[in-house]
DNA sequence: TTATACCTGACTAAAATAGTAAGAATAGGG
DNA sequence: CCCTATTCTTACTATTTTAGTCAGGTATAA
């Protein structure tokens, strides 16, 4: 029930991005600012473009920048790429096969509150939260 | 973002104790059940009677039943005893310390929200979410 | 053409997970 | 009182996941 630091990383870096949306900004940049380990997040960096929630400019002044607005961004999508489920359950639909399974339901209940919660909550709702600048 | 097996087999032996409310039940009895591995059970069934969520009746005959009605232990609670935490967070309070949490706020409000959700489900309202007997 | 930054894949140490194993404590039935 | 069924407790272990590091390659602005 908890998420990985890779993800947490990898919503801090995606808030960040928010914060100034209109900006390219370089993994060393982001790792410094929020001190994060660089080549750390340069993988995380890399999965959430490769999902394309990023956008990646290369060479010099090269960097990030989110791909949509972040009025369009949920946080459930950010941390389903990264944690690569929101889904508690473990095993997978074929499950059912064996009635042994009878959490199925409950699993599936609980993932679809928080799939909601999440999916609710927007990148443009997050960048507000900090006292900041 | 995943609730461990060890979880998983908790809520599972929980939600079978609810449905046979006033019986007491061996770990071995449960084990059969539901194909969990007895021995692993054994722990997990002490974790929830140290929580307060089961009370164990040692000797021949013995086993184990909820302490409280089914109608009165939420999901939440057992999800969150055998978890450690429902908090998807990794730091403590004592991380606002330096400003490099600025996850932080976010963090806590899907905690609110996941918490809010797992409370408002009871043992009760999943028993009947099998077909079953 | 060079420095800057992204890109990729392999590697590693440490921690968490999913169990096992062994024995002690307790209680019911004969 | 003894035997057996059961919980209780602790220690151990193999496997997997996590959280990185590192080495080298690729694109591009200046």
């Amino acid at each position: 029930m908890r998420v990985s630091q890779r993800t947490e990383y990898g919503v801090r870096a995606m808030i960040a991005l928010a914060r100034d949306f209109d900006e390219v900004i370089s993994i060393k940049e982001l790792a410094e600012r929020e001190s994060m380990p660089e080549t750390f997040l340069e993988q995380i960096m890399s999965d959430l473009r490769k999902a394309g929630l990023l956008k990646s400019v290369r060479g010099p002044n090269g960097g990030f920048k989110l791909k949509d607005a972040p009025s369009e961004i949920t946080i459930g999508r950010v941390i389903a790429t990264l944690e690569g489920s929101l889904s508690p359950a473990r095993c997978g639909s074929d499950c059912s096969k064996q009635d042994g399974c009878s959490t199925r339901s409950v699993l599936d209940r609980i993932e679809r509150s928080i799939t909601e919660t999440l999916d609710g909550i927007y990148l443009k709702d997050l960048v507000g939260d900090l006292a900041h600048e």
